[in-house]
RNA sequence: GGCGCUAUGGUGCAACGGUUAGCACGCGGCCCUUUCAAGGCCGAAAUACGGGUUCGAUUCCCGUUAGCGCUACCA
């Protein structure tokens, strides 16, 4: 827990105003690469500062979101509505200090004001139609313009007092040297009149606070890191070092919304992808590991992530290209790995009870792999391939009316049954010949008979290659499952 | 409107002054075949536009256009 002075300290600093979605998530992700890369610390924090927008009921789901994407922090989660004092006595020590002033304007917060128009209304020396940042008329107030105002009532805030000259610079891992003019930058608001801080303050204070020494958040924030340098420089703290990751955008390049559809990582878990699938994806979203490589298991991302391989362009989220990296995920890794999800999709799914007893491992972790090539999504596994784990199964519409056409297929599925019963050896050469000598004496194709016997053992037109399915399904099960189907072989 | 960032096939990334502009997803075709996948092979598909700089620009500079971000007492 305890880190050495120069390890890298990063965080991840959701607000609790939604799920986590899938762009919060990547920068999580990211942010933990990069820690587990460098050997440094990650942690959380929950920036609830917003009182209006917050929804405290929301930080488990995000929680939740972090932990099923695999992404454990190492210290948090803290909440920004604690430690609320820490920021006022930051405001004013900036205050004090001369770097801010007291505001009195009227503030959206109570009045629905609008302060930039207030500011440009005045027309003074600035010129008709200034370009520069608004200048807030009560940073030249004198101490009595002040105690009047602190006289009749009007609330308080704390603006930062932005130099009219100069620029300001910070450096970006991802962007390079950033440089902006002073005059661009308005007199922002550190301390609203309710007390509480705006995000410029307090990410600040609590990243000085935390001593975080690398910034990894979304590029939408790279706009206001001057003002947060400012701040910084104010109060007498170094700069860490920033990297902003480009944004993640839905199918028509807006940022990504509900109207997209699935934007919450919950909604992935629920849909059937895997959480390592769902890292490899995103972690090629914005970022490369310099070559081609495509697939990389989790180790393999934490090996290779560097802020270097970050790109600076914003990115499209394509779910056709995630669910490719979860049938790799589904099919390339030793199945063991796989077993526990798929047991907790059939339990999910109320196929499986979840006692052990209910059936055998090497078994199930057989049927599992013979099943895997084909599947897509974890769901797959109770959808099509049910009747792998239930005799609660029913014949698929198209399978039927593909398969089950021919109407000489009743007779000849139930001598297979009684051929197959028969069987001294079960295995797939045993029931391959049995099958195949059946269609030679009944003078047609093997393929309609297979067809059609996969058909009545697992109901279904798609389904793994038969005779590993009988082996697998057990002689007891696959003669019985076919004379079940004979009454419905009539009628296709 | 102002300020800023970005710009390689439909999508995600490579190429960081010199390549027939590469890989992957998706798409089309072929092979394989016991349905369907997987897999193998092949194919269509890109440097936004205009100026520079340079022997030489995808790459460096400027402009245009477009997209995105910021411009809140949201984060």
């Amino acid at each position: 827990m305890t880190s050495s002075p120069n390890r890298p300290r990063v965080r991840f600093a959701p607000s609790p105003t939604g799920y986590l979605h899938v762009g919060g998530a990547r920068t999580a992700l990211f942010n933990w690469l990069f820690a587990r890369h460098e050997g440094g610390t990650l942690l959380l924090r929950i920036e609830d500062t917003d009182v209006e927008r917050n929804k405290p009921e929301l930080v488990d789901g995000i929680l939740a979101g972090l932990r099923w994407l695999g992404i454990e922090w190492d210290e948090g989660p803290f909440f920004q509505s604690q430690r609320l004092d820490l920021y006022r006595q930051a405001a004013e020590s900036v205050l004090a200090s001369g770097h801010a002033f007291a505001c009195y304007c009227k503030g959206s917060s109570y009045a629905g004001g609008d302060h930039a128009e207030e500011a440009e209304g005045d027309g003074d020396d600035e010129g008709p139609k200034s370009a520069k940042a608004a200048v807030c008329p009560c940073r030249d107030f004198s101490d009595a313009d002040r105690a009047a105002r602190e006289k009749e009532g009007i609330p308080r805030a704390v603006r930062f007092r932005t130099p009219r000259t100069g620029t300001t610079s910070f450096e970006d891992a991802v962007f390079g040297v950033r440089e902006v003019q002073n005059a661009d930058i308005e007199d922002f608001v550190l301390l609203r009149s309710n007390g509480l801080p705006t995000y410029q303050l307090s990410v600040v204070v609590d990243d000085i606070d935390m001593r975080i020494t690398h910034i990894i958040r979304g590029a939408d924030h790279l706009s206001n890191t001057p003002k947060q340098v400012l701040i910084y420089r104010a109060l007498t703290a170094a700069p860490p070092i920033f990297a902003h990751v480009p944004l993640i955008l839905g199918a028509d390049r807006t940022r990504l919304s509900k109207r997209h559809g699935a934007t919450s990582v919950g909604s992935y878990a629920d849909e059937g992808f895997l959480p390592e699938a769902f890292r490899n994806f995103l972690a090629l979203l914005g970022w490369s590991p310099g070559d081609d490589s495509e697939y990389l298991r989790t180790h393999e991302l934490i090996e290779r992530f560097s802020l270097s391989g970050v790109s600076r362009t914003n990115a499209i989220f394509d779910r056709a290209k995630l669910e490719w990296f979860n049938t790799q995920y589904l099919q390339k890794p030793p199945v063991e790995e796989l077993l526990p999800y798929v047991e907790a999709e059939l339990k999910r799914a109320a196929i499986w009870d979840g006692s052990p007893a209910s059936h055998d491992a090497a078994w199930f972790s057989d049927a599992v792999d013979l099943i895997r090539p084909r599947t897509r999504l974890l769901t797959d596994f109770s959808t099509w391939a049910r009747a792998f784990f239930t005799d609660d199964f029913d014949y698929e519409k198209e399978a039927r009316e593909k398969f089950w056409k021919d109407e000489r297929l009743q007779g000849m599925l139930e001598k297979l049954a009684s051929v197959l019963e028969a069987l001294p050896e079960w295995n797939h050469d045993a029931c391959d010949a049995a099958l195949r000598s059946l269609a030679t004496a009944e003078g047609v194709k093997a393929g309609l008979l297979i067809n059609a016997t996969r058909v009545a053992i697992v109901g279904r037109a798609v389904a793994p290659p038969l005779f590993e399915t009988m082996v697998v399904l057990g002689k007891d099960r696959v003669v019985s499952r076919i004379r079940r189907a004979l009454p419905a072989l009539a009628h296709p």
